[in-house]
Parts: structure tokens; C-alpha cells; sequence
DNA sequence: AAAATTTAATTAGCCGGCTAACTATATTTT
DNA sequence: AAAATATAGTTAGCCGGCTAATTAAATTTT
């Protein structure tokens, strides 16, 4: 974009201009404070919701994995599984999982049928210890989102939807940048 | 809620109980679905756009510093000034701020009038790789928030603040729960 | 059947977040 | 002025995230 005028404009082309400008460019800082906004909104909350988990001497992937593990057929899963799940790395559901077990949380199993394989299953503790969180993460989940009604919710899925549609493309593009 | 039925109820009582449980139900299933929507959000966000912040051996972190430093007097902080800007404690500054300096990105000066206080000044260098990396910052924000139009940026503005009012009261309901 | 490839998980080593404890200096109280 | 308190920053030690390299086993190719 070009602000230097050799000619003359007449006001009406300056004002014009001055308006696109300054509608592209609080559009664009409306974009960059939008993303500062939801960093900034997801940082406070999760470091709040952290202090809650830290009450029960868990992390937020470790009740991710245990309610994963709760639901799953004899409360087992592979720690590939795990990974996919959380959408984080296997070296790190290695290092997560044997915290875990030293905790008493989960067991390892290595199976027999393929040697490589090692199923994480959740202990008799680790089912006890999210009994007794589930019902105080709930309320922290209300308090935190009592200000929303119920079309607000809806609006928030719909939105939080076309963000992850615009990081996959962000995540395309960048592959593809990559591969030149 | 009690789902055993002593007596005879009409076919409106029935269906009536279950929409209020269903009503119930679903909006609390929908706030946590929300609540783990936001942190699948926020989390494949942020590895994509650390990806993009490791091409410059920048972090999230590192970045937001040098932004505050290039609009401040002199570019200059203090390490409490970017621990309280961050939201991070002062440990985390002190590292960060070692790995900057490590790095050439920032410089430290000890002050005469104060002998505890430290200024975090940028560097020509760490200006300089501001400067690069902003147009690749703002191209990504643009790609992530590409799908929402003007009106549902706006939403989401006001939105962030109602889920961080929420935040607030869950804090203060937590210490003034720890102080019984 | 042997070689090459793929897959599952781990290890090593880095970074950045935290709390708690510590050092050094300023400030306030007494 | 001395003692107590508050403040600025660092250090130690933990956890959890990542990538790259490694080990071991299974599978596919040839």
C-alpha cells in the first residue's frame, strides 16, 4: 500500500483512502488482539485450573488420560492411543504415564502378542482419585462459564470451530512452504 | 435428582422430568464440552504457531517481551514489569531472559540507584528479528482468523471476557476457600 | 529366507512453566 | 541507629511439552 501522493488528490479520494486504511487496519488489529485475547483468556483460566488439579496432585493431561482410560473397554489403552488423544507427543506420554505409575495411578502391561506394545491400564487409585475430582472440576468448569447462556455456548462451539478450521489451514500452508 | 418412580406418573409428568433432566444435562455437558473445545483450541493453535515462532528460535514468551520492549521508553523493563505483563512468575522471567540475553536479544544493566534492580534493555539485534518475524506473525493470525467476519470478532471479544470474569470468581472462590 | 522398511516405545536433551527457598538491598518501625 | 519488614531478582528442583536419535520388534519387499 502506497501513502505517498504525487498528484494531487482531491479530498473526497483521500478520505477514501484514509477510510480503507483505517477499516483493513483495525480489522487486521482487531485480528492480532483477538489472538492475544484468547492467549491471555485460556493462560489465566488454565493457570487457575491448574491450581484446582494441583489439589488432587494431577495435571490437566493426566485427568485427560484418566478419563480417557474410564471410559475405555477394562480401562486400558496403548500410549500411541494416549497421544492421539491428547495431541501431544509419545515421548511425552511416556514421561506423563510413568509418573502415573509411580503414583499408582496406572499399570503397565507388556503384552505377549506383540512384544513391542505395552497397554496402560488405570488403577483401582487412579479410578478412586478421579471420583473424587470429577465433581469439583465440574463446579470449577460452571463457575468459570456461568457467565454464558446457553445460545452463547453455542455461538462459542460454532467460532472455536472456524479457529481450528483457519489452524489446519495455517498448518497446510506452512507444510507446503516447507516442501519447496 | 431421583429417577425411581414410586407412584404412577402421567405420561406429561414423565416427559416433563426428562426434558428438565435432559435441559440440565445437556447444558452442563455442554459447558465442559466447551471447556475442553477451548483447551483442543487453544492447544493445536499454539503448536502450530510455535512452529512458526521456532523459525525464528523465538518462543511465545520471547516474543511477547520483545513486543513490550519495542514500545517502551528506551526499550526498557524491568524483569518485574515482563513478569507481570506475561502473567508468569518472576522465576520464569529470570530464564527467559537469560536464554534472550544468551541469545543477543536482550542486555541486562544493573542500576546504580537501586542495587536490587535489574533493566532489560532489547538489543539492535533483537529489534532486528522483531522486525523480520512481524509480517510472518501477522500473515498466521490472519490465516488462523481468516473464517470469522467483523461481527463475530467482536463476539468472541466479548465472549473471552465473560469465560474471564468467570475465571475471576472461580480464584476468588478458591482462596477464600483456602483461607477456612 | 534375507534385507529393507515401518512401527511402538523409550531415552537424551532442550525449553518454559511453577513453587519454595535464598540473597541482597531498601524501607519502615520502633 | 537498630531491628523488622518488604521488595527485586536468582537459584534449585519439579513437571510437562517438544524434537531427534535409539532400541526392539513386526511387516513388507525382493
Amino acid at each position: 500500500m502506497d501513502f505517498t501522493f504525487n498528484d494531487k488528490p482531491n479530498q473526497h479520494r483521500i478520505q477514501q483512502t484514509l477510510e480503507q486504511f483505517t477499516d483493513e487496519n483495525t480489522a487486521n488489529a482487531q485480528m492480532v488482539g483477538l489472538f492475544l485475547e484468547l492467549q491471555w483468556t485460556y493462560r489465566t483460566m488454565q493457570q487457575q485450573y491448574n491450581q484446582l488439579l494441583g489439589q488432587f496432585h494431577l495435571s490437566e493431561s493426566q485427568f485427560i488420560i484418566l478419563m480417557f482410560l474410564e471410559k475405555a473397554p477394562n480401562h486400558a489403552h496403548l500410549p500411541s492411543e494416549l497421544a492421539d488423544r491428547l495431541g501431544s507427543s509419545r515421548a511425552t506420554i511416556t514421561k506423563l504415564v510413568n509418573h502415573m505409575q509411580k503414583d499408582g495411578l496406572v499399570a503397565k502391561q507388556h503384552s505377549k502378542v506383540d512384544k513391542r506394545s505395552v497397554t496402560i491400564q488405570m488403577t483401582a487409585k487412579g479410578a478412586q482419585i478421579l471420583k473424587a475430582f470429577l465433581p469439583k472440576n465440574f463446579d470449577a468448569v460452571n463457575t468459570i462459564m456461568a457467565n454464558l447462556s446457553a445460545s452463547e455456548i453455542q455461538q462459542l462451539f460454532s467460532l472455536f470451530q472456524k479457529i481450528k478450521l483457519g489452524t489446519q489451514n495455517l498448518k497446510q500452508e506452512m507444510e507446503s512452504a516447507h516442501d519447496e
